[in-house]
DNA sequence: CTGAAAGCGCTTACAG
DNA sequence: CTGAAAGCGCTTACAG
């Protein structure tokens, strides 16, 4: 079927002797039209190979069909989690359903980023948006809410005004990470957590702090920037310490591969003499020397969940937060009893 | 500014006392309005907050104001090459400028990416695209330049019709590579590569297979998906034949950093007894240990390229092939003279 | 240099 | 159940 020439439902009609309202009628599902004539007009759409102008359909009050996506972040730190890449996938699965395009925006912060939310509502470009990174007292809630353009957070639960919120429960699998590292003996456990002050971080560092102190632990947590680089850095620090810890927990799997990597080079034996875990599990904690013991959480299913809440907000149906599934911890060769508690 | 209603050029009009032809005149910096006319209408438009509605530019005969790129590939593989983040970073440095968002979408296959072409094009959704994974006779070229999708390939030199091409000298770089080795005293060299059937693996084997030949090496190719598993069976094949390889090359870092670890399992000394190199260089090359020798591409470069030569082209532009930056060659660690050649 | 008007391709009240 | 018409917010010939 070669389509060279854009068909518009004045082809339609005209081939259907119709009005252009009434194939509109048929094509939509709306009332006005007998079912077999929106049964001829649909194959004929079809036959035609008939899209709808998506600058028309908006234009007229319907949807543009599209979401926005702003991720502010830095080039270097972009690829570094395939997170962003599985979310989008999982999102993308619900979206294609509805005929929803992605729109994507790499910003440098946030004030850039807010910019481009008044620019997509005053173009009318997207239908809403997913918000990520969540900050404590994030200024990005208000505009959005502000603006009244529908938006689902990814993250909590918490701090989102009155954005309804989809997340996971990070703070309880710390809870079962850490109970697992101390039933190994564990008694001086650190943390190399991501970036300060988005609340995934607080809230894991939280949940991280109340469980060392219910169990008497001797607890340390550091922040980064999530690159491998720091992580490494980080990981000497804590290893040169008079008491270095016996466990150590990683917000990412690329930092905890450089942890591994930097006991190699100080001769530390891991499991032996170092616990080592990664938040998000992914192929490269599964072959690196040893395996990693790894917090697994379904993002693509944690995507999906979004774009499904995004869609029937948009639909006019109540919205209120929900809970993914919660992570599961997969245990491998990077832990066990230390050597000397 | 708290905007909550959307202006609209009549806004414009009816506060300036013009029509709002005028209006659009001004703002699209056509002739037809005096200079001061212009610069009072402009003011006008920044104070009230006024942003084009993209449908009704769209709809109006202009264009869209978006890119689309269609990913074809698994989920599972998405994530773990930062190749596309930083790509579609740079495209949106490039893009930014003007005023162009991007449209993604992750899709399983050919069929649906070209039907996802289709129907991008009937809906007039996008002024152009950006292909990406080339293939040697690859059907979506045609469909492309069937549909005069306005289109730049990203890759070759070559087979890409009649669509312009952005490319990387990989080819140049491997000679470079094997050349590198073969001084270093390497005669038996493998080759861990990407996907079958990707000109960029084919053309990166090619000029690996000339190279050896030249030089008088022994060569053998492997493919592979990309994921670290493959990398890791792959090595572990390749490092228990009769005659072992001394160098390995990979295509990309995380199967380099499985083949690190296999060769760790297998007590296997690197660089003593196997040099490891990884194409595209990354945080990971850096951290793992050893440091990884590396090809390292400015990805980022190549999407700003890429980004900047389809708005040439939508410009107007008579836009050819590009060649983007050559890579280089890092050498870090794991490459050294085999200690049994 | 400026204004009035048609048109892009849809949707949606409003009559019949 | 169907048709004629207005309208979404722009752009762009066409008169003046």
């Amino acid at each position: 079927m070669r389509v060279t020439k854009r068909v518009t439902i004045a082809d339609i009609a005209e081939k259907a002797g119709l009005s252009k309202g009434a194939v509109s009628y048929a094509l939509n599902g709306q009332p006005g039209v007998s079912e077999s004539t929106r049964q001829r007009v649909l194959r004929m759409a079809l036959e035609l190979g008939w899209h709808p102008n998506s600058a028309a359909k908006a234009l007229s009050g319907a949807r543009s069909g599209a979401f926005g996506l702003v991720m502010a972040r830095s080039p270097e730190t972009l690829g570094i989690e395939p997170f962003f890449m599985k979310l989008i996938s999982g999102m993308e699965a619900a979206m294609a359903a509805s005929q929803t395009a992605l729109l994507l925006q790499v910003v440098a912060d946030h004030d850039t980023e807010i910019a481009t939310y008044r620019r997509w509502w005053a173009e009318r470009r997207v239908d809403g948006v997913i918000l990520i990174d969540l900050r404590r007292d994030d200024r990005r809630v208000a505009v959005l809410e502000e603006l009244r353009l529908p938006a689902i957070v990814v993250g909590g639960p918490g701090h989102h005004g009155g954005l309804p919120g989809v997340w996971i429960d990070d703070a309880g699998v710390m809870v079962v990470v850490i109970e697992y590292l101390a039933a190994l003996r564990h008694r001086r456990i650190a943390r190399v957590a991501g970036v300060a002050g988005m609340l995934h971080t607080e809230l894991r560092t939280q949940a991280f702090d109340e469980v060392s102190a219910r169990l008497g632990l001797e607890s340390t947590t550091v922040t980064t920037d999530y690159t491998p680089d720091q992580g490494a850095q980080v990981t000497r620090r804590l290893l040169s310490s008079a008491n270095p810890p016996t466990a150590i927990v990683y917000d990412n799997d690329v930092m905890a591969v450089a942890g591994v990597s930097v006991a190699h080079e100080m001769g530390v034996d891991v499991p032996g003499e170092l616990s080592i875990m990664a938040w998000d599990d992914s192929v490269l904690c599964e072959i690196v020397h040893p395996p990693l013991t790894a917090v697994d959480r379904d993002i693509t299913a944690y995507g999906r969940h979004v774009a499904e809440h995004l869609l029937a907000l948009l639909d006019g149906q109540q919205v209120t937060d929900f809970e993914s599934q919660p992570p599961r911890l997969v245990v491998r060769g990077s832990t066990a009893r230390p050597v000397n508690p």
